[in-house]
DNA sequence: GCTTGTTTAAATGTCTGACATTTAATAGTC
DNA sequence: GACTATTAAATGTCAGACATTTAAACAAGC
């Protein structure tokens, strides 16, 4: 595969990094292939050898390429990608439109772990933290007819607010999950327009009772209150059956 | 703080930077410090500035560092370090004292993460992993009483296995964190000897539980199986109550 | 005296070209 | 046919000069 369909590019290698780890990710080439060499890609965008090659450790640092003296650079599988690592978060975050299946397994995980975190949180939160979920829900409600990306930044303010209150330096690094799996379901549920009409008024009660839950320092209905917020989508994408709270 | 107490070096810029994030992770600097120079570093360990650019590169990807023109190097807050990025797990697993906070901090999400992580992996368990948990825990009864780094070796292959099991991209990404939670315990409690010979009986119990909950399909009691195996260590660093198990 | 602007030093960032090392394919030899 | 040199092509490394950014020292002006 060439670099051919890529848009242009301004400066830094950073820049560079983030065009071709978009690329990577919305497919552009499959595991086990070659990736271009690095004069090859030089001569494309009229880059140094220098920026090419920072460009390309971030994306062996995240897993995402492998390289070897005298074989070149192959793509590696997507088992082996580092999705927790902030810089993936951060290309994913701006991609037009992701692999359905890392959507949909991000969103297995978020329906696993959240419960629990949010649990965490109501056992944990300070005043602080408190502050904050009421500050974003209130931008979410504030926001939730008018500017959709608005809404979009304030749910994921919302969500993070909930790792950050778990006080624990392992949960909070997962915050950086929240963004790409959150843009995804925007746009996934922008193809079914009425649908997101008639589903904000719910959401929006979901997250006041986790918010409520928190709040009142309860841990059970927190947790229940986190798995209801997700629901919805999770049964959407299939994760989990209709009918059945898996904990309830 | 200056260079001086650090072992020689024999040469890779990943060796480099495996030694220097090992000083950092002992605590050899405080947050907010200034990080010695570029020529300082290859000077002091008679390497190219190459090197050192691409070991300081992997330092700041892992957020332990920051590093801007003009201004310098300086270290990072614990809040800000990149604890799943594997590079970092790697160099935690070989430290010889840890933070103990830090090992708090891992540990409190195993006890709240692995219960989860081992319902899923009831569901989802199949055949090659279920041989694969037999295979770990096999090796742990056979080393047991013989050789303590060979058993905690085997000890953190059977936890992988259950992040594996789980069939999450993500889940399976966390597996790096057991390496150096377990040597971390080991060493700990190889400072009370006759805990951990009275503990391994009943430590084998445990995990002979799990991994017959995962080999029945029985996700609650895999669960609580898992809760069961972490609840001695829990209780020890003080993460959880003696006497209730949280949502047993 | 305080602010503002300029200069200077020092640090990281970047470019360039040459060379080293590793790998895989190829040709040659027994 | 199997083994061994040879060669080509890729990434990795080095060294030196230069660019850019930052912070501190310093001077001028109100």
């Amino acid at each position: 595969m060439t670099l051919d369909g890529l848009p242009p590019h301004r400066g830094g290698a950073d820049e560079l990094a983030c065009l071709l780890a978009r690329a990577l990710l919305a497919g552009h080439w499959q595991p086990g292939d070659a990736f271009p060499r690095e004069l090859d890609i030089c001569a494309h965008f009229d880059v140094s050898r220098n920026q090419v090659r920072n460009a390309l450790a971030n994306l062996t640092a995240t897993g995402l390429l492998e390289r070897t003296a005298g074989r070149g650079t192959r793509i590696r599988s997507i088992d082996d990608w580092h999705l927790l690592d902030p810089l993936m978060s951060a290309w994913m975050a701006g991609l037009a439109d992701p692999d359905p299946q890392l959507v949909r397994e991000i969103l297995a995980f978020r329906y696993s772990a959240e419960p629990v975190v949010t649990r965490l949180a109501a056992e944990a939160a300070e005043e602080a933290d408190i502050a904050r979920l009421e500050s974003a829900y209130q931008g979410m409600t504030r926001t939730a007819c008018t500017d959709r990306a608005q809404h979009a930044e304030y749910d994921v303010a919302f969500h993070d607010a909930i790792y950050q209150a778990s006080h624990n330096l392992v949960w909070r690094q997962m915050g950086h999950l929240l963004r790409p799996s959150i843009i995804a379901l925007i746009q996934r549920s922008q193809k079914s327009l009425h649908r997101l009409e008639a589903g904000l008024d719910d959401s929006l009660a979901r997250h006041a009772r986790v918010l409520d839950a928190i709040r009142r320092r309860a841990p059970d209905a927190a947790e229940r209150a986190a798995r209801d917020v997700l629901q919805r989508t999770a049964v959407d994408l299939g994760i989990v059956a209709d009918h059945a709270p898996a904990n309830g």
